[in-house]
DNA sequence: GGATTACTTTAAAACCATTCTAAACCGATT
DNA sequence: AATCGGTTTAGAATGGTTTTAAAGTAATCC
């Protein structure tokens, strides 16, 4: 994506791009790659997690409970969040039907919307 | 609502629940306070806030740009977010239908949703 | 390949919204 | 008036994120 490949982003980049969709914050990230063995500043990953986000291939989601998350997936969809833990869960956008949108304030247009369903683990 | 009604919390709530409803931070009320010739520590504002939000009279909303945000209109509706400014306004419910809701993880039960457009000025 | 240049990573410090702490301050009750 | 419990406050602490400045690494040029 234009972006210089370095050690670092190629071992952020593995651990995002593999596998399933994914929603991650920096912290859970580098404790992924302490797991994996390696090391790697915190600041490198807010930069390389920022970097990927400006190149298009992550969004940036809402920021819960004072975390930034980022997601993998880049199509439009939707949110379960865990109240309790902070954990988003993909809603997919056939699930849910979102019909009549109002009229947007004079003078501004519209980027993105998403739906966000609190829940937390039953009793 | 079971509050001592400090000098304060009466200030605070003046401020609050007089006139339209608002979406305040913390910060922000500050502000208005100062301007009121008054001074309050944010700390005050902070507990007063999360008291009122205890007794149910402001609703927690999704925090934007690492500001919590507090709203009182406690009904259930939606809202534009200007990205620039972190400016939240109000959508009435009955602007938007939703249907066919997903069916929730195993375990949890839904607390509330919220639909949220983020929006942007015209260039 | 070696030298140069531009971008990256890093640890540590800075930042900043929020929360905590411990002392001072009311407000109510006796 | 004395007391007791909740409240406010300034200042320190917290914790996620960003900045800084120095050291490191990839790309480019010869």
């Amino acid at each position: 994506a234009g972006l210089r490949p370095t050690k670092q982003r190629i071992c952020v980049g593995r651990l995002l791009f593999t596998g399933k969709h994914q929603h991650v914050s920096a912290d859970r990230l580098q404790l992924q790659i302490r797991e994996l063995g390696h090391k790697m500043a915190l600041a490198t990953i807010y930069n390389c997690l920022h970097q990927f986000h400006k190149a298009g291939l992550l969004k940036k989601v809402n920021a819960v409970n004072d975390v930034i998350m980022f997601d993998t997936n880049l199509s439009y969809h939707h949110h379960f969040l865990n109240v309790d833990t902070g954990e988003l869960t993909d809603i997919n956008k056939e699930a849910v039907s979102i019909a009549g949108l109002p009229s947007l304030p004079d003078g501004f247009e519209a980027l993105s919307m998403e739906l966000t369903i609190r829940v937390k683990p039953q009793i």
